[in-house]
DNA sequence: CCATTGACGAAGA
DNA sequence: TTCTTCGCCAATG
């Protein structure tokens, strides 16, 4: 699998909209390795809107990870993202899918 | 090459 | 509903 498919996908990501990674992983092809893509994120190259993919319950993965702690909810929360008691967001309201431009 | 770990997630207890 | 276990992919020790 190549992360190059994971950045392609995230960066389709609109502006106040989230996907979370089992979501990613499945639009690749390889819907098991939810973990993997966790790992290309890790490895994402600048221009990425990386904040915008969560975890299958709407929680923040990166929470204690960043530098400023948080900040992946502060970006969120500055795109019109809302978060609830538990630090969550709906995904059910903000979960995006892509077109799928099959292509190949 | 084998064992562990990790920005994950579904299933079982 | 909360906690634990297991599976899967890539990277590291």
């Amino acid at each position: 699998m190549a992360f190059e498919d994971v950045y392609a996908i995230v960066r389709k990501i609109p502006r106040g909209r989230v996907m979370n990674y089992g979501q990613i992983a499945g639009l690749i092809r390889h819907p098991l390795s939810a973990r993997a893509v966790g790992w290309a994120m890790q490895q994402c190259p600048k221009g990425i809107p990386w904040h915008r993919v969560v975890n299958a319950e709407g929680g923040i993965s990166t929470e204690m990870l960043t530098d400023p702690p948080r900040l992946q909810r502060l970006l969120l929360e500055g795109e019109g993202i809302r978060f609830d008691q538990s630090g969550k967001l709906s995904m059910s309201r903000y979960r995006w899918t892509p077109k799928k431009t099959r292509k190949k």
